[in-house]
RNA sequence: GGCGCGUUCGUCUAGAGGCCCAGGACGCCGCCCUUUCAAGGCGGAGAUCGGGGGUUCGAAUCCCCCACGCGCUACCA
């Protein structure tokens, strides 16, 4: 088994949800069946290609760890892999079929297809081409293409039926009456899809290809194309779309954005691969969380479903939320430490202190969902200063009551105070904090939030008391002192 | 408009005639735990299986009709 996936580089941008979901279950289907995955660069559009894109497919791949087999840099007997490198064979198909009767020149310009279709359209007819040139005489046609640009289209057979046998969804009839003479090259000399795609799998023996539903109806071009050519269709299976929250076809707009914008946002590739893998799979009726490798292993194309499934970021948080906590402690470390070099503030010295990391990566752990949340949790831990908060900020737990902010504060300098350097260490500052309830007479948790405000800047976080260790005993009394001067200041 | 595909809790899905007055997961709600926030544990609400006809002793599962949604309808992929 060989199968494929391909890609086009172009301005609309780099792999999306959609074009890695169709990656991933065709590289579990090879997996799976210990077939070959191979990568294909589809760059026919030279209107629109975008080079750039290319290495973006690339990093998009091997970020989720999709390896492929065969392709850009892993060259085996089918290379090449773009296609604008296999020029000559599309154009050699494209004799064969003229040479046949299968196919012809067609000189229409843009303006008459133009006229034509609005034509169609104010006739409420269907659009296609009227075939002018289909009957051209061979001498003539070959005559005019010595001065005059034309495309080569494909001639339909317009009798009976064509019948794709789908993997996900079985045969799917198709009127042949109802096709038209597609372009098959086009006047640069350059394929569509079409014809590439059918010369490119058949030359590279791909056997099967998973493609999004949106392909599903220009399967009959393919299935004639391989009929006229007297070559063997590569079975094709349709995943079905994915939606926005819209119900449409996902779009860049609605979350169809970059896959790897999500590696940005601090998604981790074993998320996005569970994420993917159950968006129109599923192993049983019990299974929600799968690894890479067991998806290598038990990935079935039947299991696929042929409804369109609903984009659902909340999963995808929850997912990573789950890897994050599974990662092992060193993975953790660095990964943190990685997050606060790429995301502190400027201000804060590169790299980052390895030991206030390792001092907080074990807090940060369970509260984050996503990694690029690891910066703003931990920034108060860098620079001396109190952070930026507001007197409204320190009292806004105790209903606005200033006074009762400043006495938690005044309290909470007169128990730490006493704690000597040598001290300053979680269990006897915990002990100190929590002899404040009399004082005040109230409960930790509903005075503690002044204290959050008042050492990090924001109502929660990670824990308090480690925090303040983290801190250090004098840049907590002083972030206290600030705190309290606002309070005054606003009282 | 035409053609194609699809329709089970809000969402992803399990389900291929009796195991289903429909199971799991996310989300939601409640309780517990608790220094905030989370995480975790326990429990709960949530689908008359798009609608209507059949077939059958019996249908989410098979057949027919309808409705709705989406996709495609380029010298883009």
């Amino acid at each position: 088994m060989i199968v494929r996936t391909r890609y086009a580089p172009s301005p609309t941008g780099d792999p999306t949800i959609g074009n890695i979901r169709t990656a991933l279950f065709t590289w579990a289907l090879a997996r799976a069946n210990g077939g070959t995955f191979l990568l294909r660069i589809e760059d026919t559009d030279r209107k629109r290609l975008v080079e750039t894109s290319v290495q973006a497919i690339y990093d998009s791949l091997r970020w989720l760890g999709l390896e492929w087999d065969e392709g850009p840099g892993v060259d085996g007997i089918h290379a090449p892999y773009f296609q604008s490198q296999r020029l000559p064979l599309y154009e050699k198909t494209a004799e064969t079929l003229i040479a046949k009767g299968r196919a012809y020149r067609c000189f229409c310009t843009a303006e008459r297809l133009d006229r034509l279709r609005a034509e169609q359209a104010a006739r409420k007819q269907p659009p296609g081409y009227d075939g002018l040139c289909r009957e051209l005489e061979p001498e003539a046609s070959l005559r005019r293409a010595r001065a005059a640009p034309f495309v080569v289209r494909f001639k339909m057979n317009r009798d009976g039926v064509t019948v794709l046998d789908d993997l996900i969804r079985g045969p799917v009839t198709f009127e042949n009456a109802l096709q038209d003479d597609f372009v098959m090259l086009k006047s640069d000399g350059y394929p569509t899809y079409h014809l590439a795609v059918v010369v490119d799998d058949t030359e590279m023996e791909i056997t099967h290809a998973v493609r999004g539903d949106e392909w599903i109806s220009s399967a009959p071009k393919h299935l004639q194309l391989y009929e006229a050519l007297g070559w063997t269709p590569t079975r094709f299976a349709h995943l079905p779309l994915i939606l926005g929250p819209d119900k449409k076809k996902l779009s860049k707009r609605m979350g169809d954005t970059a896959i790897l914008d999500y590696r940005d946002k601090g998604y981790l590739p074993e998320a996005m691969i569970n994420f993917l893998a159950f968006l129109g799979w599923s192993l049983d009726d019990k299974t929600s969380l799968i690894t890479i490798e067991e998806l290598a292993e038990r990935f079935s194309v039947e299991r696929v479903v042929p409804n369109p499934a609903v984009f659902d970021i909340e999963r995808l948080d929850f997912l990573n939320g789950h890897y994050i906590r599974e990662m092992d402690e060193t993975r953790w470390l660095t990964t943190v430490a990685d997050w606060c070099d790429r995301r502190l503030p400027r201000s804060v010295r590169r790299p980052v202190d390895r030991g206030v990391i390792s001092a907080v990566a074990p807090l940060l752990r369970e509260r984050v969902k996503r990694l690029d949340q690891i910066a703003p949790l931990v920034e108060f831990l860098f620079g001396f200063e109190a952070p930026e908060h507001t007197a409204v900020e320190l009292a806004d737990r105790l209903a606005g009551d200033y006074a009762l902010a400043l006495a938690v504060v005044d309290a909470a300098l007169l128990a730490l105070d006493p704690v000597p350097e040598e001290r300053w260490e979680r269990e006897p500052i915990e002990a100190a904090v929590r002899g404040m309830e009399a004082a005040v007479s109230m409960k930790l948790g509903k005075f503690v939030s002044v204290l959050y405000v008042a050492e990090m800047g924001r109502g929660q976080g990670i824990p308090l008391f480690d925090s303040l260790a983290i801190l250090g005993r004098e840049r907590s009394l002083h972030r206290l002192r600030t705190a309290r001067a606002r309070l005054e200041h606003a009282g």
